[in-house]
DNA sequence: CAAAAAATGAAACATTTGTTGCGATTGTTT
DNA sequence: AAACAATCGCAACAAATGTTTCATTTTTTG
């Protein structure tokens, strides 16, 4: 019998020829390798969602003996880890060349990230979100507006947002002249608006024209006194560090993303089940790739 | 109960107050600390040599609960990334106060981006996207692919890389059929697809085309085996783990611009002159707001 | 020294774990 | 349509795990 130095390019090897519910273990397993290391193999079924039984039937599909081995090979490897990690940074000290100075700019751009991701969660921004949240549920109709690089921001909201409610509507020109989505707007709906610096003529616009109908907005955006957030009735000032060219909107999309959460959180049981009820729309679309 | 962020240290500090035997299972565990996460607790006394129930006893004595509680707290230490995680997700069910239940899950939102992003930037997942980078370097032709939730990713990746580089396209279906863009794609070309479960048709279709074409893939995706990235060349597999219903898609942004300020860093002084005349462009379009 | 207190290890206990067997279900072929 | 093989999940099983009990030994104390 031949062995392996990772059962891991086993699995992955042998992928296709497993039968559906292996495979759906097998997946578990390449994506959660270190629970195989710590848990036990009825907890690992459990979080795969498949029988016992089926992780049994694994072991013998891809000619591993027993469960003890397969696990006994995660538990070094989960104990290998930590050398080759410090093996790299010695590496990385040592030489100067042009490989490792590109991965010195990635550890740097981590850093940046995780830096901008905390001031987005502080107890100050946390506690704006919650209110956003309360104006959102009383809103009637919830536009979102974002352009350039912010896009992908209102686009986030917007999608996820319309699976479990149906009063949003992102303006985002597709349908006809930008900002016409906005006809009709008052003081009884909301505006969403994401954009950092340099400001996009579109998004001020949009805001300004929310202000004039006395429609309350929720700015997303790098500064208090940033022409999108000025007038704001809600300001969740991100941080957009970067060490690149280009503005970071990694911060946005997930404070984005935790005012999805919320709403959902709060909206309880109702609103599980729009969802519920979007996603078997899309199935019907055949939006879906059934596994 | 006195919560200890290293119960190392509470062991440290009683340790005198012990019973022999005790102490000498104490010691073992300070002098093993892995053990304690990987092998049962009957392995471990067997290990230092003393019988099962002194361990219990040692539980009691520095007040843990249970050898599970122990176990727990060892493990998250073994893998240092998600250190009080998933302690923070037991406070966070236990505690079923409406008024803090917000912020406890917007703290728990932000622990896990925090967790998506230091996973995205693992050494293995860095040299991956410096791998990616030489080939999308050398392509003549850069589709990029991505659709519902993925879509900001992919959008993201395609607005940035279209500043300074001008072989990229972004395939959306806003021209025409969607896929419509791929035609004439070759092996010389590449394809950039963004995808985590549910699968989207027609993201897999796209892939499934390009490798027809004998065209490589970099997949940005949630699994090695998924239908995007299973027969990728490049495989950026990103964790999307969240608190909410939705997939957070935090992690393969951050990875997309961090894709963008590798290549730009790498590009040197052309690439910023691209950029510089891309800006100019938006402005001669009235663009952007002066301050 | 004797009585009380503490500590110890073996065994018993209920629980959990990994594995196996079997009937039911599914999909394919004749 | 019938027959076959593959796949699946439930339930039973034996082995192990964590904990408790209890009699014995050791230590402390008056």
């Amino acid at each position: 019998m031949g062995l392996y130095s990772d059962l891991r390019e086993k699995l992955i090897s042998d992928y296709a020829k497993l039968s559906p519910q292996m495979q759906k273990a097998a997946r578990y397993i390449l994506d959660h390798p270190n629970e195989v290391a710590l848990r036990s193999m009825r907890a690992l079924a459990g979080a795969a969602d498949v029988p016992p039984s089926t992780i049994t039937r694994l072991m013998g599909a891809i000619g591993v003996e027993t469960w003890q081995d397969f696990r006994d090979h995660y538990q070094s490897r989960l104990l290998d880890q930590p050398a080759s990690y410090a093996q790299r940074a010695r590496e990385t000290q040592s030489v100067e060349n042009d490989a490792n100075r590109d991965e010195h700019l990635l550890e740097s751009i981590a850093r940046t990230e995780i830096d901008n991701i905390s001031a987005a969660f502080s107890p100050e921004l946390s506690s704006r979100m919650i209110e956003a949240c309360g104006a959102i549920e009383n809103a009637r109709h919830v536009f979102i507006v974002g352009c350039g690089a912010a896009y992908p921001a209102a686009y986030q909201f917007a999608y996820a947002y319309r699976l479990f409610r149906d009063n949003g509507i992102l303006v985002d020109g597709h349908s006809g002249a930008f900002g016409d989505e906005l006809r009709g707007i008052t003081r009884r709906d909301l505006l969403i608006a994401v954009g950092a610096k340099p400001y996009i003529r579109d998004t001020v616009q949009a805001v300004r024209f929310a202000r004039d109908q006395h429609c309350p907005v929720i700015a997303i955006s790098d500064s208090d006194v940033s022409p999108i957030a000025l007038d704001a009735m809600t300001k969740l000032v991100v941080r957009d560090h970067s060490q690149s060219f280009f503005q970071s909107f990694t911060a946005a999309l997930s404070v984005m993303q935790a005012l999805v959460a919320l709403l959902v959180a709060r909206g309880g049981q109702k609103a599980l089940q729009r969802i519920a009820v979007a996603e078997e729309q899309l199935a019907a679309f055949d939006t879906y790739l059934e596994d």
